[in-house]
RNA sequence: GCCGGAGUGGCGAAAUGGCAGACGCACGGGACUUAAAAUCCCGGGUCCGAAAGGGCGUGAGGGUUCGAAUCCCUCCUCCGGCACCA
């Protein structure tokens, strides 16, 4: 009788032989091998299972691919910069750097429980000045490319952060961070020109097959190309025209009015001469109200008249001009020419405010005089148009938009929602950005041989407001690099979005000191070829590695121009929270957290690892449960026990056809682990272990050495990615040397699976009636004949009309009478 | 509102045009045990039936097909994303 199962004794021990034997180590110097990545995560501190989900896929993924003898890089790093770390130092006292560093440890460690190896001889940690230095360097060649630049204009910020942030990392109205409703201020600030890269950015989703539809969709979505035009409209008594943008010229005859948002700079021309006594304060009112505010408000639209008038430049009909809360400053040109009979937000503000309604497309059973009881937005032929009635409005857009253009009156012009990313961070934890302020000079930028620019350390957190950078004397005041005279240090830090927005490419080369890439490496290694995480991730950190990406193609620093071929997202492990009582994802103040240290101890790392990819298919949320913990854990308690069976079947012949079952039963699972794996699959490919584990289990009585020897030798194969440990104990208890990682990835016999008896499945009129054994490989007469004798009793009296065969799956007869 | 995804036993799920429910969990019965735990064996979609066997069954309704969980149309529900974007 073997041992009992003792994880806790096994696994440290193989943990430290991997770690000895350097299995995941990588050497990119050499040739090109392949590139897996998992997102690099925030050192947050603890880590419970949930997290682990991402880890031990990517892990099981690494040790198959080390076992089909594959080269392989897996690196692993910390995206260290950022908020929680200088919350801690105010909290705590402790320096953010510290903890940071701290919780690496811990994390590491953690990994090194799970049994998941890294090639850690390429760590990257964001913080270090070594690698923030090539931020700074970038940001270097973007300020000369004009990609960097420092412009004013509303932004996001969040009080209690106490910081700008990008719109990406606004959520409804709220800090994607912290959850705090968001303000807007008018401020100056550090921009990089993404939208420069708009129509790359989604051109290149086309060429991205292996990403999910949905993060391209939501990229898609966020980027929000519309072709559309600009129209100039001459307002009386000014003198430059008023430019409003849109996607539908046909409907400019029935334009009857002009809108404004509050914050136009036309607005104020109005302030003293419009109508309505309260207009001043009307639009000062609005201009206060956050985003979330003005949208909040029912949906309710309201406006009040500038007094002014605009001037159709199609039609030359004088229009009045109206200051409008739902027109929006940032898309567009905060202008637009509204059509309330063929656009649903302008017919209800001009129901409300006695407005015309004017149609001018015709749809389904429309005319010129038809009232609307809703706005009509689709297609339809022109009417009331002047010269352009007849026209189908798909024809009349491009006919009409060039017409403006002839005239001079109108430019085709594409705009996009997304705007410029906003990356200064009125932070301490972050990339210093690298410009000195000078009185004679302006801005200037470090020069490269003067970086990095250090983060300092003489720093005082959390006693007043306001950026601690801005505090350090030491810092702020240096000299200006073209003039020498005295300057003042920018404080802004980066968005940490930018240290994750190109790691990926220094993992390949993360000692060189001396560039940012190595050339030569990063052009054999790149893109990588599987990159996993989170579905938090899909627009903000996959969209700016993605524009960086395409800025280093064009520096000629890396090949192509998709940093990332195949994407997988995994979901979420949630559990049962203890505070609301309902599935949530597992967090602290939800009590639903399960740490991994008791589970670790009390079933061991690799029960926690099948589990984990038991669960469900790892692109779905997936409820954590005890009792599921137990399945898997029986399940390696079966393996471990099934030892002795291969041991009492020493020298054993066994009976034929036991062995043959057994055999068959074997080669079906290597096949269906296999396809299974490289599809993702890991949850099925347990099953077909486990069956085989089944099969084992019920031949070990018949079946001779050599079989039951093939078959749990090739099952410990296929566990290995999953349960590593208690398989590379197994195998050495079978009598092996070495370590599974290098025993060879199983292949199977495809003549013995042809081998199979079959079973056809037999239809009569598209009704399972019976079912029939049969050799594999039956010609279609001699399966028809099989199928007849089976379903005979249903056939009587009753001629067959069709007989249709899929081969060793079914026949199905037609019958009539 | 728009876009995307999903809906299958008591539960997690499998099957992507060919025997629905593999595998596991929970449950029921049995063996072992003084007893319990652990382990092992057997049984579970549902209805009729003692059984053999049959009817029904993959959110609802319709369609295509010899055959549909899978493809098409209409609708419902849930989840995710975007949302006054001109």
């Amino acid at each position: 009788m073997a041992e009992p199962y003792d994880p806790q004794q096994i696994e440290p021990r193989w943990q430290e032989f991997w770690a000895r034997e350097r299995f995941a180590a990588a050497d990119t110097a050499g040739e090109k091998g392949l590139y897996m990545l998992m997102m690099f995560p925030y050192p947050s501190g603890d880590l419970h299972v949930g997290h682990g989900r991402n880890y031990i896929l990517g892990d099981c993924l690494f040790r198959m691919f080390l076992m089909q003898g594959r080269k392989v890089l897996n690196p692993m790093g910390w995206d260290a910069f950022g908020l929680p770390a200088e919350n801690a130092a105010i909290r705590r006292n402790i320096h953010p750097r510290e903890w940071t560093i701290g919780n690496i440890g811990r994390m590491k460690d953690q990994f090194r429980r799970w049994g998941i190896l890294y090639d850690w001889g390429k760590e990257i940690t964001s913080c270090e000045p070594e690698y923030y230095r090539w931020n700074q360097w970038l940001f270097n060649r973007m300020l000369e490319k004009g990609l960097a630049y420092r412009g004013k204009s509303p932004v996001n910020w969040c009080p209690s952060c106490r910081t700008v942030l990008a719109n990406e990392q606004v959520v409804s109205g709220e800090c994607e961070r912290c959850g705090t409703l968001v303000e807007q201020r008018d401020l100056e600030q550090w921009f990089l020109r993404i939208t420069a890269y708009a129509d790359r950015l989604l051109e290149g989703l086309d060429r991205l097959p292996d990403w999910p539809e949905k993060v391209k969709v939501m990229q898609r979505n966020w980027i929000g190309r519309s072709e559309g035009c600009d129209l100039r409209f001459r307002v009386e008594g000014v003198e430059e025209p008023l430019t409003v943008f849109t996607t539908r010229v046909d409907t400019i005859y029935g334009a009857t009015f002009v809108a404004l948002a509050p914050e136009h700079p036309l607005v104020e021309r109005f302030r003293s001469t419009a109508p309505d006594a309260d207009f001043g304060e009307f639009v000062d009112g609005l201009r206060n109200q956050t985003r979330l505010q003005r949208e909040s408000e029912g949906g309710e639209k309201e406006g009040r008249f500038t007094g002014a008038w605009a001037v159709n430049p199609f039609s030359g009909e004088r229009i009045p001009i109206w200051v409008a809360n739902f027109v929006l400053m940032e898309y567009g040109s905060g202008a637009i020419m509204s059509v309330p009979a063929h656009d649903e937000r302008d017919f209800a503000f001009a129901t409300r405010y006695g407005l015309p309604i004017r149609v001018v497309i015709a749809g389904p059973g429309m005319g010129e005089g038809t009232v609307l009881s809703e706005a009509y937005s689709g297609p339809g032929r022109v009417v009331s148009s002047g010269p352009f009635n007849g026209l189908a409005s798909q024809e009349a857009i491009p006919r009409m938009g060039a017409f403006a253009q002839e005239k001079g009156f109108g430019t085709g012009r594409v705009r996009y929602r997304l705007r410029d990313w906003l990356i200064s961070r009125q932070r301490y934890w972050g990339t210093p950005i690298p410009v000195v302020y000078c009185k004679n000079d302006g801005i200037v930028p470090v020069p490269d041989d003067q970086l990095p620019v250090v983060l300092p350390t003489d720093i005082e957190f959390g006693k007043v407001e306001g950026n601690p950078l801005a505090r350090s004397a030491s810092f702020v005041a240096t000299t200006c690099p073209k003039c020498q005279g005295a300057a003042r240090r920018e404080t802004d830090t980066m968005d940490t979005f930018v240290d994750s927005s190109w790691y990926y490419a220094r993992f390949i080369n993360p000692h060189v000191h001396d560039a940012m890439l190595d050339e030569g490496r990063v052009r054999r290694w790149m893109p990588v070829h599987l990159y996993i995480g989170g579905v938090e991730h899909a627009i903000l950190h996959l969209m700016y590695a993605r524009f960086v990406y395409k800025v280093l193609a064009d520096f000629g620093l890396v090949p192509g121009d998709e940093p990332f071929s195949v994407l997988f997202n995994q979901g979420m492990i949630v559990g049962k929270s203890s505070v609301t009582g309902r599935l949530e994802k597992m967090s602290k103040s939800k009590g639903n957290v399960v740490a991994p240290d008791a589970l670790i101890a009390r079933y061991g790392a690799d029960t926690e690892r099948v589990y984990t990819l038991f669960m469900g298919p790892p692109e779905k949320e997936a409820e954590w449960t005890d009792e599921g913990v137990l399945g898997a854990h029986r399940f390696l308690q079966r393996v471990w026990a099934l030892q002795d069976a291969v041991a009492d079947a020493a020298g054993r012949a066994g009976e034929g056809s036991a062995n043959e079952r057994l055999r068959i039963a074997t080669h079906r699972s290597v096949k269906r682990v296999h396809t299974d794996l490289e599809r993702y699959h890991p949850n099925t490919a347990i099953a077909a272990m486990m069956e085989l584990v089944n099969a084992i289990g019920e031949t070990q009585q018949e079946a001779g050495e050599g079989a039951l020897r093939e078959a749990y030798e090739t099952l410990l194969k296929l566990l290995h990615p999953f349960a590593p440990h208690v398989t590379e104990e197994l195998w050495r208890l079978t009598g092996h040397e070495g370590s599974l990682l290098r025993a060879g990835w199983p292949t199977f016999d495809a003549a013995l699976l042809a081998r199979q008896r079959v079973t056809l499945a037999v239809q009569v009129n598209g009704k399972l009636r019976a079912t029939v054994e049969v050799e594999p490989g039956l010609d279609p007469d001699a399966a028809a004949a099989a199928a007849r004798e089976a379903a005979a009793k249903w056939l009587e009296g009753k001629e067959v009309v069709k007989v249709v065969h899929v081969p060793d799956r079914m026949v199905s007869l037609v019958v009539k009478g």
